[in-house]
DNA sequence: CTGAAAGCGCTTACAG
DNA sequence: CTGAAAGCGCTTACAG
């Protein structure tokens, strides 16, 4: 680090006071107590110096770090960004910072608890989609166990709400575009869902199947694993049995490698068939057409889940459970005939 | 936070030996110190205890949080969260934690000098892309006045190579694709940059228009506000006074949007019209045809970044300077003749 | 309104 | 090889 940094006894021995009234001057919440004079003369000591009070150890006096462990599979998909982008808007507004912790390979769970606990963190927000046993046991530890502040961020445990979760209801969402497309006269309409069973595209696909059951339309399911190129290849074979005249991604790359795949092969969008995806993010603005999709309000999901751990955070009596949803809506674009 | 968590006191109780014992036994550096036998005995203590040692108190007594800050503007942007990524993978093997914090707006950085101090971390890592004059102020304020290791990553001061930076020579880049597509037969090349002035879409225009310049060919610079709609906005207006048969874009997203547009209007691509993308995201993977780009190593200058501040963090003597130029590479598909 | 003092949980010369 | 003790830079009852 560098050579010396002015600390609160350097302030105090200037000013002529005790270090405690130094402490106090500089807390707005206490700053009342000291009498104005020394409190002013204080502030201008500590200005001249350069003081900046150190967190490290205000944090071990206080047993406080400010400090939230955000834990995530894969920061560089872009809802997760977005995620934290909210996350640290009300990070900042609550003067808390954000560490970002790696989710580990799902083996090397057992490491975290160690490392969330080494760092003391005042909260934990957990935005990992895929929830495996290791990892759900990892939830209960911190959140019962250990009683950490513990909010998951678009993210669920499948029939457990006793820890804390902020989503969409995705659904419903799922139950609604399977209807619009119902609506439009499409008969042949597809799910493309991801391989793993992630709590969340479970509930979409449920939300599909419901519409779909009360149409007395058959279901078509394919799975694919998510990853841009082998979604080619599993789209195509899934192509190669179904003929479709509508198609619902569980992410807008999804339903655009197949709505590629399609219109090579000579299918016109919309009408012959329509696409809809999840999440409305900027790859939906790029294709010809742009892509009709589900809008989750990405930014909000991880702005309300750190609003709700602040809360849980600076009052221990405060310990929310339960599922809290966001509004979602649906943008229709060139995809798909109601646009 | 939790109810009681055992400390080093309660470990060396339990064990029957000083807590500068246990703290010996517990570190991996120091533990060769203590005889085997009550090493073990510590450890064996510890894990019953379920003792994880307070990072905070370490840090303090060490004068090393062992955090490094990472400051971006908009980590939404893939490439951002993708250097993230590359940071927090070196970040995890040198046993850093990474604490994001958020560009302030232009006229609030000098709050940001406070902030980093008094965080104490021990490096800092800086990926906005905009120098301004208070930008700037701001990273020398931390490299010279205060000593921090700081690196630039893939940004960079014009003109000035006092502080370490790592990005790719994106004046060459910029050189080759001009070139590239000149081989091509094209004469009415044009680029579409940013409106802002970043230093490095400044070396990228550079390469341009040294290219054209050689080729006796006029430059056309589009300059767009890189918001996606303003873009369309913007290039449209442009492409009627331009008539193009090539197009670099300083981001995959602005020549998509162009190429998009021309589409539209009935060119054929590449027949008519060929395109060249820089940074090869997965954006370029979704259009049709899918586009050829300037591949930069982005997760990889993150990590290379890191990398090198950690050598600063890790050795006082060592303050690097100037530029450090990855290896960029040209990926070739459909939107150019080349492929 | 202010200060002396203890404490937060570690590390690390120093002495033995 | 081990322990007593001081120190890292704060906060906060407690006493005055």
């Amino acid at each position: 680090m560098s050579d010396h940094r002015p600390t609160i006894y350097d302030v105090a021995k200037r000013a002529g006071v005790s270090n405690a009234t130094v402490s106090r001057a500089l807390n707005p919440k206490l700053s009342e107590l000291v009498k104005p004079g020394t409190r002013k003369k204080v502030m201008k000591v500590a200005k001249e110096l350069g003081y900046k009070a150190n967190t490290l150890a205000k944090a071990l006096a206080t047993n406080k770090s400010t400090q939230v462990a955000v834990i995530c599979s894969d920061l560089a998909r872009g809802s997760v960004a977005e995620m934290v982008k909210g996350i640290l808007t009300v990070a900042q507004a609550y003067k808390y910072s954000i560490v970002i912790v790696p989710s580990p390979q799902d083996d090397k769970t057992e490491n975290l608890v160690a490392d969330i606990l080494s760092m003391r963190v005042d909260g934990v927000l957990y935005m990992v989609d895929e929830i495996t046993e290791k990892r759900e046991k990892f939830l209960k530890e911190i959140n019962d166990t250990y009683n950490i502040p513990l909010v998951l961020v678009n993210t669920c445990i499948q029939n457990d709400e006793s820890i804390c979760s902020v989503q969409i209801d995705y659904e419903a969402a799922g139950y609604e575009v399977t209807k619009e497309l119902i609506k439009e006269g499409r008969k042949k309409i597809a799910l493309l869902t991801t391989l793993k069973r992630y709590p969340v595209s479970i509930l979409k696909e449920n939300g599909y199947i419901k519409a779909m059951d009360e149409a007395n339309l058959t279901p078509r399911i394919c799975y694919t694993s998510g990853n841009l190129t082998s979604n080619y290849d599993d789209i195509t074979a899934f192509l190669k049995t179904n003929d479709l005249d509508g198609v619902i991604g569980v992410r807008d790359s999804i339903a655009i490698a197949c709505m590629n795949i399609m219109k090579n092969s000579g299918k016109d969008v919309p009408k012959d068939v329509s696409f809809y995806g999840f999440q409305n993010t900027r790859y939906g603005l790029l294709t010809n057409p742009q892509l009709s999709s589900v809008d989750i309000p990405v930014s909000e999901i991880g702005a309300k889940a750190m609003k709700i751990l602040t809360s849980m955070m600076e009052d221990e009596k405060i310990n929310k459970k339960g599922r809290v949803l966001l509004k979602h809506g649906i943008i229709y674009r060139g995809t798909t005939l109601k646009r």
